[in-house]
DNA sequence: ACAAAAGTGTTGAGAGTACACCCATGC
DNA sequence: GCATGGGTGTACTCTCAACACTTTTGT
């Protein structure tokens, strides 16, 4: 084959291409992923990753964007691309390939918004999935091997949590997503250091107890924190 | 539009998918990446990657396979996805979505087979690089990003080195990728309690000065070396 | 006063950093 | 014997890990 097909361009092999977004959230002290049901062959009536199809003059990344508000009803969502999955036996009807995507959202602003659904959505623990439909399961392990390694040295686990949180509430979500609880005291002083928290005066009582200090994340966006490796530690 | 779009199947959208390849390696002291020349418009007589459109049939990894065996001539090289780059106007010709990959080589290996090209193809140093068409300056750009990230915590470095090589030259393809010297003691430190290293009781005498060790790899493939992060340090 | 979660420090161990000289060989 | 790259050790600093009690509030 010539090395430059793409330039011989007016009948080139086409393809079907999806999105599939993994969108994850905490609730209840449980990380959960939404699903839809299917409503058509193939898989009728399994669970499957909320997707489509990518448009004729779409871009891809718009094309998740546009499956996620459809899910979601809320904007600024942390949307971050996975990978392509392009076996051509993934899809029983035939071809198609997808690009997977995960996404976090804040449970108690979805709250708020979701609604208006026509197919049947719901949360489901990621400990405790039902049968995916294709190759959705994949993805999903896919999605958290790369949110349990982010969030160690990113700032991408803050987009699970309200604008103000405690930082029991931050350390939750860490051992919840790692799987692993953590060390309240070395928790604290190591994400005090890094200085991309702000006190906000307010507390929060939730109970009987002593109120927790609400915290506030500095940064505008998901910040790499470190760079730390074996050979070059800085 | 419906969730479920996938599912209508008959006239779906589709889209031509290309594989880009960024193919590096290590010669005389300089990373480069191998490019060809294009001989159709648009972009013609520009450097671009290797790279081609995937066939009605092929797993997008197989196509960037292809392309790869087109190029080299040699199997068994280290080959990762990167990206899809799904912009409609990334193309000028339209919509090309295209999968990113990069792969590494052993220059020696690489220069005993590489044989018989039609197109015209070419080592650059990726510090000098020309104008490249497309986005696929951007592709290399991230592919260097995503190797220097990778040679901290995986022995992907080990993939451009012969299958035997003196520490000098192991810590020479890291100076080189990483763009930094590192120290000799500390580096030969680290990488022998590491344990994935043989010391073969061979020995490599080039110049007139004393004769280098030559160790081989003990791993089958590449290896993860660490999880560190901020907050589980193991 | 008590239940419940919030909040707080220290110590020992291991890893990382910086740094300079002798060794083996070919010519 | 000398030029060249190969090969080696130590002291200091800093980060990580382990670990338990006091504080604040609502009832």
């Amino acid at each position: 084959m010539p090395t430059l097909q793409t330039s011989s361009n007016g009948h080139l092999p086409k393809h079907a291409i999806a999105v599939d977004v993994v969108l994850l959230t905490i609730q209840g002290g449980t990380l959960k992923v939404l699903l839809v049901k299917r409503e058509q062959a193939p898989y009728r009536g399994t669970w499957a990753l909320p997707g489509g199809v990518v448009g004729a003059d779409e871009s891809v990344d718009d094309a998740a964007l546009r499956e996620l508000h459809e899910e979601t009803n809320i904007g600024n969502i942390y949307l971050e691309q996975l990978y392509t999955f392009g076996d051509p036996t993934r899809d029983p009807r035939g071809r198609v390939i997808t690009v997977a995507y995960y996404a976090l959202v804040n449970w108690q602003q979805f709250q708020l918004k979701a609604r208006q659904r026509v197919t049947e959505a719901s949360w489901f623990a990621v400990k405790r999935l039902p049968t995916l439909a294709f190759d959705h399961r994949r993805i999903v392990d896919y999605a958290l091997e790369r949110l349990r390694y982010k969030i160690n040295y990113t700032t991408v686990g803050f987009q699970l949590l309200p604008r103000e949180f405690t930082l029991t509430e931050l350390q939750s979500s860490y051992e919840v997503i790692l799987g692993q609880r953590l060390d309240k005291r070395n928790f604290r002083r190591k994400m005090l250091q890094l200085g991309i928290l702000k006190d906000t005066a307010h507390v929060r009582a939730i109970g009987r107890q002593r109120p927790a200090r609400l915290y506030t994340f500095t940064e505008p966006k998901v910040v790499k924190l470190q760079e730390k490796g074996i050979i070059v530690p800085f």
